[in-house]
RNA sequence: GGAGGGGUGCGAGAGCGGCCGAAUCGGACGGUCUCGAAAACCGUUGUGGGGGCAACCUCACCGUGGGUUCAAAUCCCACCCCCUCCGCCA
């Protein structure tokens, strides 16, 4: 959620750093939260003050009874009650305002960081980088798309896949299995030197994936088992985020670092038949995500550490990638700035997203009601405080699109394709991965 | 799934429908004492909303949501969560 108090105190400034996302209907939205906020207010104000006069009154019944005063009691009593209709329904009127703004605000999307590029769209991202690509330097045996190689040697099966469960849901056998597990495992070492490993749960409940903006905005694009009111996580962020729910965290525990391997499932309800060939757009897939929860102050920093941690696996696989900066009308609703990773398949001859470091400063933390106490550890320390911390989180290795780019890329002239030197520990000596006799 | 018990402040734990935002103990923080520390003693110590330059005023919150009542932590209903036993089970 956006800060309601920023936005009434500063509607112009807000609307003019929202107005980057070039969507009219969110400023349209904007001037309908101030205009339900100020509504709002007048409305709880009067009632609060007729609640006051309830109150009081009720206090008066109990002395007057406890003096002995009957009748002054029956009085009272009759008067509170009078009155009390009247707070009924400015109650009502407040609560239905309330739970209209509440709305409203959950599918306002995040204010735009000011460093996030200017743009419109997809065309207006600012690549970055572009590290390790020579498009001269593939053979043609590099050429080929990673279904065709996965199906010649045995390691990835789309028809059985699709015949248990569907399309887009692929099964990896033998050495392809291996691969899965071993970029998981490869991910979650490299990053055990600050970030502690979690093991979340895959379903999880309507708040937790309110908190991290996908609902209730994006209900279509999640699986939603109806019979026990639980949906599957589309990322481990969202039961990561929701890990530290509705706590006060301590400033001295900032950053909170967290991994977590987790498959993660999407409906992709949005994006039929876009990339249905192959490993690139999947159901269900694996990913480790690694996260952070900081002070505003050390978002800056953790991002940028969270971005490196990330190339980190695509450099010691050897994987040439680009770093591409999303413009502030392409962002989605939580994030106020991210990037993507993109790695390159030779065989499919595409750039494929691998990761996406977000930093959503306070927007979901808002919506999880996750905060830390400013100023060091003490309960009545002068400037303490609570405060919504940053998240800021990425995949730290995005399973299925790095498969397809490493078997892609690492196809050999006799169509076998041999195992990257940072994953041998994984592979059981297997050194080379060659059709099956 | 069945039977029972329970959810109160940072923790433990009390709480006749009104004098309860909540006893008491512990923790934490500040102070006194001390060369210093411990102990002892004194004091402070929840969150959020609204109003006010401010002292301050006011509203809400005792798992969640409804209800009864002039008045609810306290009574009623539903739901959620936790614990114990039984059943089932990777």
């Amino acid at each position: 959620m956006i800060d309601i108090r920023r936005l009434r105190t500063d509607p112009g400034g807000t609307k003019a750093a929202m107005a980057r996302r070039h969507d009219p209907a969110v400023l349209v939205d904007l001037d309908r939260a101030v205009a339900l906020d100020h509504d709002l207010r007048t409305r709880a104000a009067t009632r609060d003050g007729v609640r006051a006069q309830v109150n009081a009154l009720s206090k008066a019944v109990a002395e007057a009874y406890r003096a002995g005063d009957r009748d002054k009691g029956d009085q009272l009593k009759a008067e509170s009650r009078s009155l009390g209709e009247e707070e009924k329904r400015l109650v009502q009127q407040a609560a239905a305002v309330e739970t209209e703004l509440r709305e409203l605000l959950l599918r306002i999307p995040n204010v735009p960081s000011a460093e996030a590029p200017d743009g419109a769209g997809e065309e207006d991202n600012v690549i970055v980088r572009v590290e390790n690509f020579d498009p001269d330097s593939y053979g043609d045996h590099q050429r080929v798309p990673h279904w065709e190689v996965g199906r010649e040697l045995g390691i990835l099966d789309l028809e059985r896949g699709a015949k248990v469960s569907g399309s887009m849901f692929p099964v990896f056998r033998g050495c392809g299995a291996t691969l899965v597990r071993a970029l998981t495992q490869r991910a979650l070492d490299a990053n055990a030197d600050s970030f502690e490993e979690i093991r979340p749960p895959t379903l999880v409940r309507t708040d937790t994936l309110t908190a991290t903006g996908q609902l209730p905005k994006f209900a279509d694009d999640a699986y939603y088992i109806e019979r026990d009111d639980l949906w599957a996580i589309p990322t481990a962020e969202v039961p990561l985020t929701s890990l530290y729910r509705d706590e006060v965290l301590e400033e001295a525990e900032l950053p909170r670092r967290l991994m977590a391997y987790s498959p993660c499932l999407r409906r992709e309800a949005g994006a039929a038949g876009r990339d249905t060939r192959g490993l690139l757009r999947v159901h269900e897939f694996d990913k480790v995500e690694i996260l952070a929860l900081t002070t505003p102050e050390q978002a800056a920093a953790v991002h940028q550490d969270l971005l490196a941690r990330a190339e980190a696996r695509l450099i010691e696989l050897a994987l040439p990638y680009r770093v591409v900066d999303i413009c502030a009308g392409d962002l989605g609703q939580s994030h106020a700035r991210y990037f993507d990773l993109e790695v390159y398949a030779p065989g499919v001859d595409m750039w494929l997203e691998v990761s996406s470091i977000s930093w959503f400063s306070d927007y979901q933390a808002r919506r999880a009601n996750l905060r830390y106490r400013r100023g060091a550890g003490g309960a009545s320390g002068a400037g303490s405080g609570t405060e919504f911390v940053h998240t800021l989180n990425g995949s730290a290795l995005a399973v299925p699109r790095v498969w397809a780019a490493v078997v892609e890329t690492y196809r050999q002239p006799d169509g076998s394709v041999t195992v990257p030197e940072v994953l041998r520990r994984y592979f059981r000596g297997t050194e080379r991965i060659t059709p099956p006799t």
